[in-house]
DNA sequence: CGCGTGATTGAAACCCTTCAAGTTTAGTGG
DNA sequence: CCACTAAACTTGAAGGGTTTCAATCACGCG
């Protein structure tokens, strides 16, 4: 769990004495890939801080399509926050796209943690804050802007993911078909455009 | 500033000692039609909430257009939250839709509540993530559903806003045109569809 | 009354999806 | 390690939904 100490003492500034505490309080589990960590309907007990691996959320439509919210790499935290913080069954799943090896988090650490460190609860209102942003980015990217646009906007985010997580998942990220993603990338290629 | 002192008290559960401290921080604004509240570039640094009357935040495209983010009519909070938090210049804009009368909430009122009242605190944090919520909602409509489907969601979680809203800024606000608002509204009307 | 803004309608164009087939890639068991 | 199979990716053609552009209609306000 070496990325995930190291998160909590720098991301969320926690201090040794503080850190020794809640340390104790969280549990490592290793994902094979393809299983499932939350299922639609259930309520999220935890939030995954990836160790190692890639997790996703994602929902499932009445048509049985999947649409995926978010990705998570390492040093990434995958939730759904809603779930969690009041406490309803969620209409998301979560399943690793990789081998993974998470944290689990749960919100009695959060809730501890944020009564014993200061720190962390100002980490934990940056955390929402950006969570906030970065949604509303993506809303506006879909209310505006084209499949080629929004696939370049992820490859210049994220190339990482670009390269680890199958073409369908990304289109799927993106609101579009895997044949659209694959013609828009031929699109691209024509164009000359090259990523990094 | 009727609504805001009930919004205090009842929401956020502000108690009568604090409040009259609160109070004082706080200013109203008249704010004609059309009047802009925030700028692209600027730095958002009040909230605002809507007293009575109608406002929108929106942001424009490289093509001129507008797309429209979010409506707040009584008791709601219009802001740009990013900015607000992280200090740098918002890229959406703030006007009213109507003569609207605000109450301006500066950082400043936030944190000074955030430090006198823990119900303050307890309250913005249920606003962060309500906000999260509303916003992964949108996300997933956005990625999985049709125009129609949309403004019939649209229709049923703000019936009020869809008789005070211009037709084609809930078509901004849904991703379309206002072209294709009209015919997707045509369409429910032969297939009997009514509002409420 | 006339002007301007918003809503509607039509026709053509465009983007993306769907369905179907073919190709490539990756994983599995012999 | 190869052979086989399933999954992922590509490609084509047809269709659907949405946009664009242009014209018309409806309405409120000066």
């Amino acid at each position: 769990m070496q990325n995930f100490i190291k998160y909590l003492k720098t991301k969320a500034n926690i201090a040794e004495s503080e850190f020794q505490l809640l340390i104790k309080k969280v549990e490592i589990r290793n994902i094979e890939k393809g299983q499932v960590l939350l299922g639609p309907g259930e309520i999220c007990k935890h939030s995954f801080f990836v160790e190692k691996g890639l997790l996703r959320s994602y929902t499932i439509d009445n048509s049985g399509k999947e649409h995926i919210l978010q990705f998570g790499s390492e040093n990434w935290i995958v939730s759904d926050r809603s779930s969690t913080f009041f406490n309803e069954p969620s209409d998301l799943s979560i399943d690793a796209i990789e081998d993974t090896q998470v944290v689990l988090i749960s919100s009695e650490f959060i809730n501890e943690a944020s009564e014993i460190s200061s720190s962390f609860r100002n980490y934990n209102q940056i955390a929402l804050q950006n969570h906030i942003r970065h949604q509303q980015k993506r809303i506006n990217l879909l209310l505006s802007a084209t499949a080629e646009t929004r696939y370049m906007n992820f490859i210049t985010l994220y190339p990482d993911l670009t390269l680890r997580v199958p073409q369908w998942m990304i289109a799927s990220y993106l609101g579009i078909t895997p044949e659209s993603l694959s013609r828009v990338r031929k699109e691209l290629a024509l164009k000359n455009f090259k990523p990094n």
